[in-house]
This record gives structure tokens, sequence and C-alpha cells, in this order.
DNA sequence: CTATAAGCGAGACGGTACGTCAAGTCTTTGA
DNA sequence: TCAAAGACTTGACGTACCGTCTCGCTTATAG
């Protein structure tokens, strides 16, 4: 093959800075991250870790938010199963293992770049906005919502409550934040009957 | 008096740094404000900055945050006047102009320094919770609820949606956010009758 | 009298300086002795201390060094005796124990400043330029000489040859220092016979 | 080769800096030169200082002192002219144009400091002593000296007397300094005949 | 026996330099 | 010939002292 030429070799660095970055943001939080460190712990030199992203915040995106996002669509069959199902993965990204401790500074670093904020948004968010179409526009066809239901207004429930319970409030009742919150999203949605 | 030793003084300093740092935050965001440039700009040494604060963080809080938290209680009469009032005031700070640039930073420094972060969400998000378990209170004996509202989901909701709207799905339609987000705190809400 | 007004109050406050600041240069020597330092361990404000003395090297000089300088005139009734003597004294002046670790750092703190320099040489060196100007007179008159001696390169030696010992050499031969010192100048005098 | 990686750049860096430190020097003194202006004058981050340097007396000696002291042994053929070259060799060093300005300053940092005490008097003295005993080793051969020479008085009259004529007694009759110094020298050994 | 002036402490401040960390760029080279 | 290694500049960090200033309290002695 033509495109083989140092595939190999960029594949193996890859990996290695995969795991420093996993390591170090477990050992040191986003704000310890540092990319002086994760050449120091991968054994790789600064230049290259720029040559692949602009910035920490892409870096870390591209290397722990986005590899995480390559779940299947949701579809269960019924807007009770549906909204679970979304509610749990919400709470999984915004309140679980990576995202907790990455995505406060995710956001504030896109506060200063736009393109980042752009980038990040298209991927991290976009996603869920399709699904939530989706959700939605089969349980009008199904009948399961009286009227049109603001789309818009259940995405930003969806993130923003569960990130208002770990980041603002600091309540640690994790074990439940998924229940409580599809119960929240129920209460918004137009339902039939 | 007695202990007013260098008290005139100390306010002069306090003025002009509270001047500056709101000039420096209008331009250059919260990431681009720095001890140094504060010092620069408001024609202090750094050291008499590190004498009121310990970081960057708590500086702004104090200055900027907490000095727009002084407002007085909620209490309308009704239950939908209070929402509206609790969801406006929510969407000014979230959403409106000191906030909306500083909260991400402020969330992101919280994260690795847990004294911050406690005494933030002490004058931050306190003030807020009394406010709000008052209101479900006074509706509740006005039986306006019928049943025991659940006051910690409704917090979350009420900072939470804005900041999602905001931070990330950035949605710029700012006009509208607070009558949205209390069209929704309603549903949330057992409603009586 | 006029100027008896604070005299007693000003002499404790020398007092608790004279002893904050020995015990500090035994601590932590002179590059270690700071001004804040000795203000704190005296219970004394800085403003005192600079209503005093213009910076540390005057103020260790004050206390330490001229201190220590008020001793009699040397006679001892022959040259021998004589010079023995004044060895004697500049060994414990220049490898002593206040001297040894003072002087490096007050001659480096001369070298920016003339008129410290002037003063602190006026007093420091002259009383032994006199003595020495005295000595050699009488051995002169008594006919222990043979012709006149080069005061000044006696003076040098004097002082040159244990402060070289100590600072350049880090001899610890402190025991016989002031004999072999006393030897040396000896050699360096034109004797008469 | 191996570590040739960045040494031609290197190179240059060290040569803008020695340049700045000689200017500094004659500028502004030991005292007045700190690594901030260092890094200014030369055009080189305080960081590239430090990481050749722990501090302002390494560097000072490695590019000022160092330098100079990389003469050849003395070796007149008689012991008149090798006193005569030494005293003046001294007399270079300790009263002459960098040493002059700089010995004090450093003699005071190497107080505080027994690794770039002991660093310095190895470079320092220690070539002094060699040379000083390969001469007295020769004179003693030659029968110009009756018995065994003080090495040590020797080497410390040397380099302490034209240390006291400079910065203890301010005599400025630098020009004859080192003719003086020779015949002190002579009078300290125990010439035969 | 008391008024008063010298002496003092306490803080707050603007500044300079420190030594360190990380960001991001530039130069050289080795495979 | 191009990707890495390594040296570099820049900017900010947080700290230690510097030397200055202002204020209001102590205190011992002169009258």
């Amino acid at each position: 093959m033509a495109n083989t030429r140092g595939a190999t070799r960029r594949a193996r660095t890859d990996e290695r800075l995969a795991e420093a970055v996993s390591a170090l943001l477990r050992e040191h939080g986003y704000a310890g991250l540092t990319i002086e460190r994760v050449a120091a712990a991968s054994g790789t030199a600064k230049t290259t870790i720029y040559r692949r992203w602009a910035s920490k915040a892409e870096m870390v995106f591209a290397l722990v938010v986005h590899r995480a996002d390559q779940a299947p669509p949701i579809d269960t069959g019924s807007l009770v199963g549906d909204v679970q199902a979304i509610a749990e993965r919400a709470v999984a990204v915004v309140a679980g293992d990576p995202g907790r401790d990455v995505l406060p500074g995710l956001l504030a670093d896109m506060a200063g770049d736009a393109g980042l904020a752009a980038r990040l948004r298209d991927a991290f968010v976009g996603a869920a906005r399709d699904d939530i179409a989706a959700i939605l526009d089969r349980a009008h066809d199904r009948g399961e919502l009286s009227e049109e239901a603001d789309a818009d207004g259940f995405h930003a429930a969806l993130l923003g409550i569960p990130y208002a319970h770990v980041h603002l409030l600091a309540n640690d009742a994790t074990g439940h934040l998924s229940e409580r919150l599809a119960e929240q999203l129920f209460r918004l949605l137009p339902l039939a009957g």
C-alpha cells in the first residue's frame, strides 16, 4: 500500500500518548495535566504532540472524550425506555469517570478559543442532539406526545441538570442521579393523555 | 475609632483593584486575566494582591461574583411570580454579564482547590438554596403544591439549564432564556389542582 | 537638659536590637540576616531600625564590629610583645567569632556604597593603623628597627594573611594562626642587628 | 558523533551570555548584576541561564574567573624571577580588572554555600597552590632555600596582602603593588646564605 | 504631678528580583 | 527529506525583602 509509510510508527506513538494522558488525568486532574508532563510520561517530544493537536484541550478531547463517544443510537421502543436510556448515558458522560474531571476544564478552555469550542460542541453535543430528535420524533409518531416538544430545552435539561448536581451543588448522590434525571425529563415533555 | 490604621488607604486600593479586574475581564476574559496584569493595570504591587487573595479565582470571586450577590430575598406573593423572579435572577447570574464569562473558569479552578470550592459554593449557591426553600415552603402553605417538592432537583434545573444553554449548546437566544426556564421549572413542580 | 527626652526608651530598644542581630547572625549568617527578620525577632518595627541605620551593613557594623573595637592601645614594652599582641588581636577580629562570619558580607556590601566603605574603614582599619604606627615608632626609638618600616605593608599583612587563611584557603588551623602570623610579621620588619 | 544535538546553538548562547555578564559587571558591579539583567542584556531567557548555572556566583565564576585561569605554570629559572612572576599574577587576579570587583561578592556568596565554596576554591586557589609548591621545590633543589619553606603561609601572604591593600585599606597604589608584594614574599622565605 | 515631645509599633504599600513551570517556537540532525 | 530531539523565548507564577509612608499609642522627663 502507499500511505502506510509511517503509519505503524505513528500508531505506536498514539498509543503511548493515549496511555500517558489517561494516567496523568487520573493522577493530576485536568488542570495538572500539561503538555510537558505528557511528553515526559510518554517518552515523546513536545513537538510530536503539537504536530497532532493544537492545544491541551484538543488533545484531551480527542483522546478521552471523543473515544468514549462511539455509542450506538438509542431505540428501546418506548418513550419511557428511551428517556431512561439517554438520561443514563448523559449522567455517565457528565458525572462519570473521565467526564466529571475533564468537563469543567474543557469548558473553560473553550471560552477563549472559538474554533475549539465549535469542534468540541459539534462532536460532543451534536450526537446527543440527533439522538434526542430521533427519540422525540418516534414518540410523536407513536402518539406518546400531545404536541411538538422543545428539543433544545430537553437537551439543556439533559446535560445541565447533572452538570449542576455535580459541579455546582456538589451532590454526591450520584447513584440515583440518572433515575431522578429521567423523571424530571419526563415532566418536561408534553405527554399525551 | 480604633482600628482605622491603614483603612482609608486600603479602601482606595480595593477600589482600584476592583476596577482593574472588571476592565481586564471585559477585555481579555477570565483566562486572559492574570495577577500580573491586574497589578499593572491597577498601579498596584503583586504583593498587595496576594495579601488579599490566595489566587486569581478567589480574587475574581470576591470582586465580581460576591459583590453582585447582595440581592434581597424573593417574595412576590405567588408561586408563579416567585418562580419567574428566581428564573430571571438565575439567568442573569449564569448567562448575564460577569457570570457568563467568569463561571466556566471559576468552576475549572474549583476542581483543584477544595477550600475555594467550598467557599465559592457556600456564597454563590447557598443563597439560592435558601431562596428556593422559602419559595417552595410558602407555595406549599398557600396550597399551590400538592406534595413536597424536590428542592434539590429544582435547584439543579434552575442553574444547570441556563448553564447548558450558554456553555454547552451555545444557544444565543438569551432574550427568552428566563421565560423558557420559568416554564420548565413549573413543569418540574407538583402543582396542586 | 534638652535631648534626654526619649533616651531610656531608646536604650532599651537598642538592647533588643543588638541581641536580635547577634542571635540571627549566629543562626543564619550575614547573608541570611534581613532587616525584616531583625524586626520580627526583636519585636521592633522596621521603621525603628531604619531610623537608626541606613542599611544592614551599617547596622551590623555598628552593633557587632564597632562594639568589639573599644580595646586599649597596645604597649608591652618590646617589639616582640607588641607584634604578638597585635597579631593576636587581628586574628581575633578577622578569624574570630563575629568577624569571621561577618567580614566577607560587609566587604561585599562596601563595594557598592562608597560612603559606607569610608565610614567602615575609618573605624575598623583606622584604629589598627594608629596602633601600628605607635608600635613601630616606639620600636624605632628603642633601636629595635634598623630603618623606617613600611607601616602600610605591615598593616596589609596583618589583616590580609589571616583573612586569606580563613576565607580563601579554608585553613582550619585557627589555633596556631596568631603565632604563625606574628612570626611572619617579624620577618617583614627591618630588624636591627 | 553522539551528543552533538544542540551544540552549535548552545555555543552561540554561551557567547552572548559571557559578553552580557562582562558588560554588566563593568557597568553595575557584582552586586548590581542580576540574573534578570543578564537575561535582558543578552537577549536570553532566565530559564536558559538557570539551565547552565545554579546561581549568580556560579555563573560569574564560570564566565569571568575560571576563563582567566588558564595560565601556563611559572618557571623563570630562579627563585627571584619566580616570586616576582607569581606576585604579579596574584596582584593581577586579586587587584586587577575582573577580580577586584568580583572577589568580595564571590567570597560573600561562598559563605552560605559550601558546595560553591569548594568548587571555587579548588579552581581558583588550587592552581596557585601547585605553582607555589613547584617554585619552592625547585628553589630548594637549587639551594636557594636553607630549609623547608611554609608553603601555606606563603600562599596566604600571596593572596591576602594584595586583597587587604585593595579591599581593606583602599590603597590605590596598584602600580607598585606587585613589586612591594614580591619584596615582602622574599622576606618570608628562609633564604640560604 | 501632669503636659508634651520623642520614640515607637503596626500596617499597608510600590517595587525589584528571585527561582520555577509551562507554553509554544526554532534549529539541527540522524535515520 | 522529514520527524524527532533539544535548546530556546516568553510570560506568568508565588515569594521574600526592600525601603517608605502614615497613623495613633506609649512613656519618661521638664516644668
